[in-house]
DNA sequence: GAATTAAGTTGTGCATAGGTCAACCTAAGG
DNA sequence: CCTTAGGTTGACCTATGCACAACTTAATTC
């Protein structure tokens, strides 16, 4: 079969090079550096930038002649569905955040992987930088499980062959770091379990006790907690969860959960959510 | 000159519709549809979705078949400048809303128009969905004023020469809802000031008050005051402002204007902006 | 549940959009 | 002033994506 619109896939990897770029540099990329990471000519690079900045999704500055990324993503992504339910969310994220005084967040399952749509710092909390936007692997955090578990056992099984082995950060960021600045940061790839049926197993678990708890699985030394957010269909759409550093749950991974899952029953009510104990 | 990615603005037409058509319709948009607004083949354009689709700029709902704004669009747009500042103005926002009991915004000046980045409603606020993403006419609102203000007098003549006559909705939303839905309403289009020289006049004003009051003038009924807020250069990069009900303000316009120049202020120096009195 | 209609996807020849490669600017630094 | 690196523009030529149509799949009607 003929590939149509390999052109417009090319043209969107210059995106994808400066959305992680972001996360890096500051100031943006020149055209020469986006020719480079992209593999493609300097020439076409700058006629593309020129399309993509004319239409707002690139921004140029034209005193240091580098590109980042537009102002009118921010306004598509505000159109978004995620967007929407980040906004409806603060409300439940802030209470959580005054019960627990820790960092809350909600996530979404997009693609097999987490998607954080909204953070609520807590006062005390030293790292200001969000997790908003931020991707994740979907096995060893709690609110993948929380999601995953929302699953039918196919979707699962679907899930676990696609997307068991991801690396905790997407593919193209490494790919970026490297020639970029030459850390070689070992990955550590933790596995949620070792096979499909024990990974059931932790699922059946999160579904019985309503949340689900990864102890630093994710991140070392942070308990993370997670709910699911159910809509007026009765669907698991996100989860709410907050991460603590382990010294401050202790063994009181309970309580913790019992929290987050109120938020997100608060939350899925304010949806529509038809109002029913656990199964 | 022969135009080298006029491919590449066609197929980002797609974004463009899809971008406006998430404020009328809920579920997205098929095929045909998309391919009768961008006025193309609808067999190309689902070859265009697909591969937007595959980068997650769009998602596509299996069950409807219909395509919406994806969830990469949410990530990337973290990434930017924009959302950047939103997130670091949050708390002078609360601060704000606290303090007027009104809802507060957050604004920058893009492409000679007003880009807003982050709304913090008030509790009494009836209107939950946000302003966040809306891009309005740069001349008739208080924080597009302050903004204009920041420039040099050429650079407000040509944004003058450019952007005075702009409607106060961009020109795609109305291209796009005559099509959906034939209403035919008429958008009164306010000119800010009778000529350039009046409305250099206005910013000389707002300058030495230190901020701007639109009394009516972008919504009737609603006076809205907005003043400047300063990076670590000196430099203008966004507006705090407030929009509340006229009935409420009075003509107390001044003690509203003190307090949204307050928080403007206070943000400004979180940035690290010099603290210096009003030159 | 068969028939009809609408919506979406895939196949193919042909014209044109975009890739290659180079020359030409422009800005910064010695 | 010259040199060098980064960025833009130009021109040729081929691969890409457009038009048109056939085909598939889903929804609707009787």
């Amino acid at each position: 079969m003929r590939n149509h619109t390999s052109g417009l896939a090319r043209d969107l990897e210059v995106l994808e090079v400066l959305s992680f770029a972001e996360a890096f540099t500051s100031g943006g990329l020149g055209v020469n550096r986006i020719a480079e990471l992209t593999e493609r000519d300097k020439g076409q690079i700058s006629r593309v930038l020129k399309t993509l900045s004319s239409s707002g999704l690139v921004d140029r500055d034209d005193k240091t002649r580098r590109y980042s990324l537009g102002p009118r993503l921010y306004s598509m992504a505000m159109r978004t569905k995620e967007a929407h339910l980040a906004l409806l969310s603060e409300p439940r994220l802030f209470e959580l955040v005054a019960q627990t005084q820790e960092t809350a967040h909600l996530n979404v399952l997009r693609g097999g992987r987490v998607l954080t749509t909204k953070t609520v710092v807590a006062a005390q909390a030293l790292r200001r930088s969000g997790w908003d936007g931020i991707v994740s692997a979907a096995g060893s955090t709690a609110s993948g499980r929380v999601m995953l578990a929302g699953l039918s056992d196919e979707e699962i099984e679907l899930w676990w062959l696609e997307h068991a082995q991801d690396d905790p950060l997407p593919a193209l960021q490494t790919a970026f770091t490297k020639p970029l600045e030459p850390i070689n940061r070992k990955v550590k790839r933790q596995l949620p379990a070792k096979n499909l049926k024990a990974f059931l197993k932790i699922l059946q678990e999160v579904r019985d006790l309503g949340y689900a708890i990864s102890d630093g699985e994710f991140q070392p030394g942070i308990v993370d907690a997670a709910a699911p957010v159910r809509d007026s269909s009765n669907i698991i759409v996100a989860a709410i969860s907050t991460g603590v550093p382990k010294e401050r749950v202790g063994s009181q991974f309970d309580s913790l959960g019992q929290l987050v899952s109120g938020a997100a029953l608060r939350f899925s009510t304010d949806l529509g959510a038809p109002i029913i104990g656990p199964a």
